[in-house]
DNA sequence: TAGCCATGTCATTCA
DNA sequence: TGTGAATGACATGGC
């Protein structure tokens, strides 16, 4: 991590030479002393509890690297060595490729933290570079006369102070021109390249102005009315209203463009590029489409190293997890989502990268921070949210970028439907339909995988808790247990029962591990401390009356939700009678007012003959013996009901299953269908094609081809092939299915 | 207060 | 024939 530090220490001071070199003045030290986390937090540490990890693809599958996915350093890292790449590179040609850069920028706690490719104005992009702030375009339109054909009228000058300078505007001509007197030919010529970048935009860098809100910030120089428009934007950024949704970028820049400067907009290549991602931090993501093969750093190769890994795995997540559409058909992504680019690049890094940085748009996003997170103030929380989300939208428009990135069953089938590339031949309709019908059950398969898990999970405890063995390991009413503890050794669950002390003439123990087993159905959280009941999960309780084990301890917290309320009823009542009462069944309060000298759970689940024998043992009149059978009885029917219920919802859970898999198995079927149609015209066109390749070589005795339409390829059945004419060939077709019918009559 | 849900109970059937 | 299990139907209470 030191060497990161250092590593983005050193990336910034170069970055900062470079500026300084231009022509911008920048402070380092005013950067850390104004509390702008990034700068700070990139060569002091990470403390930012907002920062995005770019790494949160898909399902965090990163696990096992150096460098934890979700380490906020990664993205300091990230951001720093874009920054640094994009900076290096501005000097080379820059060729649009399909990249989407997902940029990380941070602000302090009281504004905003943002990601690149938003374009609000309201977000200051603290970023090191001190860019954009696109907030201003009036001024721009002032300094460069308010023309309307920024190509010509751009004003390098303005440029500077837009490029993170801090110095008054009245000084920048000056400060930048001081700034070039040191500057070679190399860096001329990097510069220009950088300002052509925002001439391309049509608008100058001074939309960009970073210094305008640094003057902001310090109450200096900014106009009323800027003020005015800043505080509306801010305002409705924070209501989760990003004003610029839909505000179109560079396509070869990926910066956004301000309105103003939409329409100006002749570059031909922007016009090409206009689905670009965006990056709102104006640096240009150009030179980095095109990186050339340069001398990099050991730790760079590393970085390239991990990335490569990591684009792997988000590829594997997306091969694995999304519709088959995108099956090694980049395409499939890019409809209405990573379309984003000319040439035929691979998406691969965009597609992480997009994917490291989109799902924190939404329910993702608490989880993908630190446990610092949860410092955050909540009114920071949908600000983050809605700059990202509006960011997509600003970025692709209304597209539907959520599909990518949440889990497709979320998404519904929407951005399966728009990834579906269409099909030339004239089953694509089908067989788009038998995809799209495969993809949207795919979704339902991953729906199903987490009910599955759930309905497992069901199955395993309805097959454990089968029958009356629900408390299977212990049931008193199997008979291995009684045989090998004995009547008296009945000891498990027959021994809760003796805990009612009016009720039980037979002492017992109450065991501890029945005891939690009743606390775990209501509170499994009550055992993590026991390492020995790990493993217990299941509802062993119903052959456990809540009574039986209370009553033993009365001084145990009511674990049922559903008495509470039945005890706050009742909490006038004195204490211990009360709640035996409480949570005494009605048989058991019969039992008790009859005297009966056993538990109920005894009554309920001895064997027959142990229960004979306990009759046998005590003289009980008439009215205590139809009591304890009826007790028995409707204490074993009580189990019985609600096995049969548990069975009931196994049955519905496994019919549910077995549907889900049926509607696999016909898409399926259905996709094998649709490739065999496919295959078979496939074939057809081959043989038709062999056919007219033949018949045109044919001859006649005089050497004249034969006329197709009056001569035909007739195949025998011995293999041979003949010519004949047509209408003999015809005659022959019409008396096969003449024979057929007799044959059928016959 | 109606509706839903969980649970208990009864009656019945079956092995 | 007694017993237990299974299940439909109904009642009840909580939310």
């Amino acid at each position: 991590m030191l060497y990161l530090k250092k590593y983005f220490t050193e990336g910034l001071i170069q970055f900062t030479i470079l500026l300084s070199l231009i022509g911008v003045r920048v402070d380092v030290d005013s950067y850390l002393n104004n509390q702008l986390p990034p700068l700070r937090e990139i060569i002091l540490g990470p403390s930012s509890a907002y920062t995005q990890t770019q790494f949160h693809n898909l399902r965090n599958t990163l696990d096992g690297y150096g460098i934890h996915p979700k380490s906020v350093d990664l993205d300091h890292f990230f951001a720093t060595r874009r920054l640094l790449n994009q900076v290096r590179q501005l000097d080379r040609l820059s060729v649009p490729s399909p990249e989407l850069n997902a940029w990380l920028v941070h602000r302090d706690s009281e504004t905003v933290v943002s990601t690149s490719s938003q374009s609000s104005p309201s977000i200051p992009l603290d970023n090191g570079a001190g860019l954009e702030d696109v907030s201003n375009p009036d001024a721009t339109l002032a300094m460069r006369g308010g023309s309307g054909a920024p190509e010509s009228t751009y004003n390098l000058n303005a440029t500077d102070s837009s490029l993170g300078a801090v110095a008054p505007e009245g000084n920048e001509q000056q400060a930048s021109r001081d700034g070039n007197d040191d500057l070679t030919k190399e860096d001329i010529d990097l510069i220009d390249i950088l300002w052509r970048q925002d001439i391309d935009l049509g608008a100058g860098r001074e939309v960009f102005n970073y210094s305008n809100r640094q003057k902001e910030n310090e109450g200096e120089k900014a106009s009323p009315c800027q003020d005015k428009d800043r505080t509306e934007e801010q305002e409705s950024w924070r209501n989760g209203v990003n004003l610029q949704a839909a505000q179109p970028v560079d396509g070869e820049t990926g910066e956004s463009i301000p309105e103003q400067f939409q329409a100006p907009v002749v570059n031909p290549e922007i016009g090409a590029n206009e689905e670009a991602p965006s990056t709102s931090q104006g640096l240009s993501m150009a030179p980095q489409l095109a990186p050339a093969p340069e001398p990099q750093l050991d730790l760079e190769q590393q970085w390239q190293d991990i990335m490569a890994i990591m684009e792997l795995q988000a590829m594997e997540v997306n091969s694995t997890s999304l519709s088959p559409a995108a099956d090694g058909a980049p395409e499939s992504n890019t409809a209405g989502t990573f379309e984003l680019s000319t040439g035929a690049t691979p998406v691969n890094q965009d597609v992480s990268l997009h994917q490291a940085s989109l799902p924190s748009c939404s329910q993702d996003f608490p989880q993908m921070f630190s446990p610092q997170l949860g410092s955050v103030p909540r009114t920071l929380m949908p600000r983050i949210s809605s700059s990202n989300s509006s960011n997509i939208t600003s970025t692709f428009g209304t597209t539907n970028l959520t599909g990518l990135f949440l889990p497709s069953h979320v998404n519904g089938s929407s951005s399966n439907l728009t990834s579906t590339p269409a099909l030339a031949d004239p089953f694509s309709t089908l067989l788009e339909e038998s995809m799209l019908d495969e993809i949207s059950l795919l979704d339902l398969a991953m729906e199903e995988g987490f009910s599955q898990a759930q309905a497992s999970q069901l199955e395993d405890e309805l097959d454990s808790d089968s029958g009356l063995s629900l408390d299977s390991s212990r049931s008193p009413a199997s008979p291995s247990s009684s045989e090998e503890e004995g009547a008296v050794g009945y000891s498990t669950d027959s021994e809760v029962a003796p805990a009612e002390p009016e009720e039980g003439a037979v002492g017992g123990h109450q065991p501890g591990y029945s005891k939690l087993c009743r606390m775990s159905y209501q509170d499994p959280s009550q055992f993590h401390g026991l390492p020995q009941l790990d493993g217990i999960s299941h509802n062993h309780t119903y052959n456990l009356p809540l009574s039986s084990a209370f009553s033993e301890h009365p001084d145990l917290p009511v674990p049922s939700g559903k008495k509470t309320v039945r005890d706050k009823q009742h909490s006038k009542l004195p204490p211990h009678a009360d709640l035996l009462d409480k949570h005494a069944s009605r048989d058991e309060r019969r039992a008790r007012a009859m005297k009966i000298p056993f538990s109920n759970d005894k009554i309920i689940n001895l064997p027959v003959e142990e229960f004979n024998e306990l009759l046998a043992k005590h003289h009980l009149s008439e009215a205590q013996l139809a009591l304890i059978r009826d007790i028995r009885r409707r204490g074993k029917n009580k189990l019985a009901a609600q096995n049969c219920r548990k069975r009931k919802l196994d049955t519905i859970i496994k019919l549910e299953q077995g549907v889900q898999e049926l509607r696999r198995d016909k898409a399926r079927l259905l996709k094998e269908k649709m490739e065999f149609i496919r295959s078979l015209r496939q074939m057809k066109q081959k043989m038709q094609s062999l056919y007219q390749e033949v018949f045109t070589q044919l001859r006649d005795e005089e050497g004249r081809p034969y006329p197709p339409s009056q001569y035909s390829l007739q195949y025998s059945a011995d293999g041979s092939v003949l010519i004949a004419p047509r209408s003999l060939a015809t005659a022959e077709q019409n008396r096969k299915p003449e024979k057929k019918q007799k044959d059928k009559k016959k």
